[in-house]
Order: structure tokens, then sequence, then C-alpha cells
DNA sequence: CTCGTGATTGACTGACCAGTCAATCTGTCC
DNA sequence: GGACAGATTGACTGGTCAGTCAATCACGAG
């Protein structure tokens, strides 16, 4: 199947593919994963409700290939981020700058993501706690070079503090899902920031560090 | 109805519905909410199926009843820490161990509270973000007074911060609800300190503040 | 003993919806 | 043109379950 001449019909089958995919997020996102019916999706994507079953074995599937897609991606960034030879503030900063610009160039996504997956461990999340798991795992990585370079302090787990880096970055993207945060271009800057420095620098006042955006004594 | 007479009738009844409470506990941690059904909580409870209804709406009403009872307890404790004359850090701290103990106290309740409605925040939370949004504001309120008495810095802003405490605090119970994380006595009580000492101390190595692994000032 | 009220029972219903499938369409290849 | 393959359609089925309800029970009061 699909051979090299036949590269239209494939094109074709392929966007279909892909509009009911983007439907489904649209939909995910609007009506909550449990909430929303199959041919909500289809209707929303303009096909009939068979094809979504051409295209994909169940409901699951679609959230699983959605969820899939993009946490390669995150991996990958993750990945890419450590390799560079930059102190670890900055690799924090990376990391948070590029789920922060996730959520602001698709936010639909990363809701989906976010709310019916990552933080729906126990319905859909199960499957993949490995998935998960492995993002964890790498910040883990980054930190626990740092502690061994003398960067970071020892007396806080490497695992302890991957989980609450990752847990400020979970919350501030809830925050904005929920409006419990204000959103924009500024906000977004800014979460970038603050996350890296509560983690990194901690939020009692110190002598050393009073790097003070615009802030007055 | 519950004469003044009718103390046996009324306790027999009360407690009928605080049985069923506590199946559902036992049954929603199991199998999830969704994925559950009334009559699985009807069984576990031991009692008729209609039963359920007579004590409550609906299935909603249930986790609903099972969500406030606890949430209630977590927002007046953090009121009652509030209300002492201790450093922020030791009511961060005192918020922190409520919130492990309960969850060593009753992992089940917890996880349900957790899993099903405070990461749930799409499916049932919605219903519940004020509720959720309480307990944040009272944690910005402590972090604001002692920006005010300059021994938290105040280029983080207060809201943020008591989101990534909470975020930090959230993360350690989902890791011990999913097994990402050791559980024991031990790991309760280095938990409540690594928390606080992430959030208040940051992750970065200063001059100032070393108290090594086991030691405590 | 009888009445009445609330507790308790579990069979039943009505709605909902994921997934199936047989029919139809579209385009390719020879 | 004919035949084949995959794309596309949407009506239909089967199973599931939340919530209802009429019947029965338990017990206190008079």
């Amino acid at each position: 199947m699909a051979r090299a001449s036949g590269g239209a019909v494939e094109r074709r089958a392929v966007d279909k593919r892909r509009v009911i995919l983007d439907a489904a997020v649209r939909v995910f996102a609007r009506q909550g994963f449990h909430t929303c019916r199959v041919s909500d999706i289809a209707d929303e994507a303009g096909v009939a409700y068979g094809l979504v079953y051409h295209y994909f074995k169940s409901k699951d599937e679609i959230l699983d290939t959605l969820f899939l897609e993009r946490w390669d991606i995150l991996l990958s960034a993750i990945q890419e981020v450590d390799r560079q030879e930059i102190p670890v503030r900055e690799k924090l900063f990376a990391i948070a700058s590029f789920i922060v610009d996730s959520y602001r160039h698709d936010p639909e996504l990363m809701k989906v993501i976010i709310v019916e997956v990552t933080r729906a461990a126990n319905t859909f999340g199960r499957t993949h706690l490995a998935q998960i798991r492995e993002a964890y795992d790498q910040i883990a990585t980054i930190v626990a070079r740092a502690q061994r370079e003398g960067v970071l302090r020892s007396d806080v787990t490497a695992d302890f503090a991957a989980l609450a880096f990752y847990g400020a970055v979970e919350q501030v993207l809830t925050g904005w899902i929920f409006a419990l945060l204000p959103t924009g271009e500024r906000e977004y800057e800014e979460a970038k920031h603050l996350i890296v420095e509560t983690i990194c620098g901690g939020l009692e006042r110190t002598e050393g560090q009073r790097p003070a955006a615009g802030s007055r004594d």
C-alpha cells in the first residue's frame, strides 16, 4: 500500500487523519474527553462518524496519539537542552520556556495534554505514566549533574527537585487553563523567570541575590 | 423527622450514610470515579442499590460530599496555622505537615480528593474551583505578609509563590499515589522538610544556609 | 395491636454512545 | 473499460448504567 506513485492519495489520506486529530483537540479542550462523543469529533472535523474509526481504533487511541506526538517532542527538547554547555539555571529556564511556549503556541492542545492525561493519571495517564516519569527523570538527571558540580545543594534530592520544578510548571499551566492566572505575552515571559527564580533561588530574601526586576526595597 | 427521642434511629441512619461514604472512598480509590458503577459502591457498603439514592441525590453528590468535608478541614487548618505567631517557614511547614499527615492517615481519601477532584479540574473540580482557589489564596496571604515583613523576597509575587508551594505538595502526593515515590513514615517526614526547604531556600547552593542532610539548626 | 414514618430493597427503564458494517464513492492501474 | 483498493458514509446494534419506583421492613408511639 501507498506506493511511491500514489503520493496524492496518501497525502489526502494523511490530511483527513490530521483533520480528525485537530478537531479532536478542539472538542476535547471544549468538552473534555469523557464528556464528548465520538460524533462530536466527527462533526467538528466535518467527516462521517465511521471515518474516525477508519483512522483510529478507538476514542482512546485519538487522545493517545495526541499525547504521544507532543510528549515525544517535549522529551526531545529536554534532551537537546541537556546537551548544551550552559549553567543549570539556564537549562531549567530553557525547559520552562519550551513548555510555556508550547502553551502559547497551542493552548488547546496543551490543555488537553495537561488536563486529560498528565493531571488525569488515574483515568488515562496511567497508560502513560512511564512517559511522564521519563520527563521527571530527565530533569532529575540535569539537577543531579549540577549537584555533583556543586552548583546546586545536595541535601534536596535530585528526584525531589525535579518534582518541585515540574510541579511549578504544571501548576502555572493549570492556572492559565482554568483562568486562575492572567494570560498574555507578558505573563508568559514573566512565568518562565518566576518558575526558575522560585525553584533555584528560593522565596527567602538573601544578601547575595537581589536581581530585583524593577522592584523597590 | 429525627425527633429528640429518636436518637437510636437517627444514629443508625447517620451510620448508613457514613458506611456508604466510606465504601465510596475505597471504590473511588480502587477503580476511579468515572470507571466505577453506583452498584459497586452499594456492594462495597453492603447495602441495596437504592439506598445510595436514599442518602444522596446522585453519584456526583457522593464525591462532592467527600471533597467538601475534607477540604473544609484543610481550609480551617490553614487559617489556624496563620493565626499563630511563628515564622513563615514554620507556617508553611505546618501546612505541608497537615496535608502530608492527612495522606498518612487516610491515603485512599486523599487519593480520591487529589486525583478525582483537585487534579481533575476539568471534569469535576470545575465545580470546586472556588474552594481550591480559596486554599491558594490563604497561602498567598501568608506569603504576602512575610513579604511585607521583609522575610520573603518581593520580586516573586505572593500568588505565584503560593502556586509553587501548593504545586510541590500536590506533586509529592501524586508521586506517592502512583508509586513514583517511595512511601513510609521516614519519607513522609522527609517530604515535609524537603518541600519547605526547596520552596523557601531554593535549590542553589549558598554561603549562609547549609544545614547538611540530617541536621537541624 | 395498629398505624405511620422513614429505612431498605432490587427489578426495571430510558437514555446514551462506542464501535460495527454493508453499501457507496473515488481514483489508480493495466 | 474493468477491476481493485482504499476512503467515506451513516444507520444500526449491543451493552452499560444512572436514576426511579413500588413494595417491604423495622420500629416507635398511641
